[in-house]
DNA sequence: GTAAAAATCCGTGAAAATACTGACGTGCAC
DNA sequence: GTGCACGTCAGTATTTTCACGGATTTTTAC
């Protein structure tokens, strides 16, 4: 009974490497290799993987938004995450929207057959730098940063070096209210001002970068 | 008459991956992989390698820093950048220091094989998008972002989310002299405004990420 | 059908960033 | 010994952002 895995990222020396370590253990057969989301949901339906492997960091679609597709359409499915970043935001984000495990990848040639053994049984798994981000976002109370799907576009156009008046002539609204949803923007992710937004955008995945 | 390889990134598991890609080939034989740049730099003094295999963003060190290093101290050892990263500075800056390939991670797995046999050879080899960043910065004249060891100060402080007026407390410098730097640090990144910097701040990894 | 969340809008005012133009000293290279 | 890059500083003006403290309407969820 082997565990069946597919592995999604968009760098395809990874999607090799991931597999060249699996390769060791007899009790795991990497049934499908993708480099882009829109596949990677396709081929849910068609093959039945037990374990997503992905990275965070998804050209087209974000890791959060591929894990609540797959929880939602295909729940049998676990999915573990392949990441560079160990922000408690993110962590929590992913640990919030179901993930059952989150490794980073600097780590990830030692913990990631481990991860994967426990993750078939049933178990989670989480590196111990994303342990700690979780249990840091949760004594500090810090971690909200629930966009909104307004404010993460304003966000995207803000990234293109738009200004907030022309944020508003592009989205047809208000300056006014493009500069509310900035405010909010900077009370969520916690920045003092238009800098810790672009930081925030890039350490999130809100960018593809 | 092997090649000998060194590799270094700071993700383990692409030193794996790397690895095992090479590993079809007999020519060539992985003798070292490393995930801190010092650390690299004290392996070439000690091993010979024919080419050294890196990241363009090293922890401690950029992948520039480290061209150079290696240029000056081994000019013999020939550079293979590996990057995520194909924006035209980044790119030109890599091939005006010496570097002798550069291939972009996501074609990495079809790609490394052939760049290694006529890096080994004496060539040089870029990825498509690679070349075509070349060129295109060439034409367009735009591609100088040679910033000054100030100028590099300052941005870092920048994305700390600190003002001018705080930038220049920092520095015992006027805030005049922070507000020149940015205006000159706009005109080479070629940025509209803030927003521009940080991102340049980031794909051009002067920020650690 | 109601409560909560999200999106929209406004005024005032201070702080910060950008645009433009110009200048001065120091050190290094040719 | 003369450019030239670099770092330093100044004045003036405008635009943009950020901080307050609201408000209304639309959408979503139960």
């Amino acid at each position: 009974m082997k565990a069946r895995i597919l592995i999604a990222d968009d760098h395809e020396i990874m999607l090799d490497g991931i597999e060249a370590l699996l390769a060791q253990n007899e009790d795991i057969e990497v049934v499908g290799k993708v480099s882009d989301a829109c596949y990677c949901l396709s081929y849910l339906c068609t093959q039945k993987p037990d374990i997503l492997i992905t990275d965070y960091n998804m050209p087209g679609m974000t890791g959060l938004q591929l894990l609540k597709e797959v929880k939602q359409n295909h729940p049998a499915v676990k999915v573990l995450f392949l990441s560079m970043h160990d922000e408690s935001n993110i962590v929590q984000d992913a640990v919030m929207a179901g993930a059952d495990g989150y490794i980073l990848k600097k780590y990830a040639a030692r913990e990631i057959m481990r991860a994967i053994t426990i993750i078939a049984e049933g178990g989670q798994y989480w590196s111990p730098e994303v342990s700690k981000a979780l249990t840091r976002g949760m004594v500090k109370e810090e971690a909200e940063p629930d966009l909104t799907g307004r404010e993460i576009e304003i966000l995207k156009l803000l990234v293109r070096e738009l200004t907030s008046k022309e944020i508003a002539e592009t989205l047809f609204v208000s300056e006014r209210t493009v500069e509310t949803h900035r405010k909010n923007l900077l009370r969520k992710t916690n920045s003092k001002n238009t800098v810790g937004l672009v930081k925030y955008a890039y350490t999130s995945g809100i960018v593809v970068d």
